[in-house]
DNA sequence: AGCGTGACGAGTA
DNA sequence: ATACTCGCCACGC
């Protein structure tokens, strides 16, 4: 059977898709590349067809894992060794600085020579 | 038609 | 760092 989604929704899926391990990109990051519709809309097609991509790899730009599915999330980013940043309540959050993906080849690693201090 | 809500973001206090 | 406000767009009542 095919799942014929909308084109947008097929867009920002592609894009969820293609982010590389260990690396994340803002719903707002997405539109963006897109160049088309806003943070909101790329949410909602998370929220809708999410199911299908890598969801934990779009994440929101204050780098809080989503409500509900924190503890998946905190999996899978512990398994890609993506960089955490502890925050003064002790909760664990996306370092956006290091963890921030501009959909450029060449990033789809980490970055050498700084100190990678992965919580 | 208006109003509220949502897997958001940025600005301001 | 937190809390509040506004802007944004699509969906549902």
């Amino acid at each position: 059977m095919s799942e014929e989604l909308p084109a947008y929704a097929e867009r920002v899926v592609e894009v969820a898709e293609r982010i590389p391990p260990g690396r994340v990109m803002t719903y707002g990051d997405v539109a963006e590349w897109l160049g088309e519709g806003g943070p909101r809309q790329v949410g909602r097609v998370m929220a809708l067809y999410g199911g299908a991509v890598p969801w934990w790899r779009v994440v929101r730009a204050d780098g809080l894992p989503l409500p509900g599915h924190e503890v998946r999330a905190l999996e899978h980013y512990r398994v890609e060794a993506t960089p955490l940043r502890l925050t003064a309540r002790g909760e664990p959050r996306l370092d956006m600085r290091r963890a921030r993906w501009d959909g450029s080849p060449g990033q789809d690693g980490q970055d050498g020579g700084r100190d990678e201090a992965h919580i």
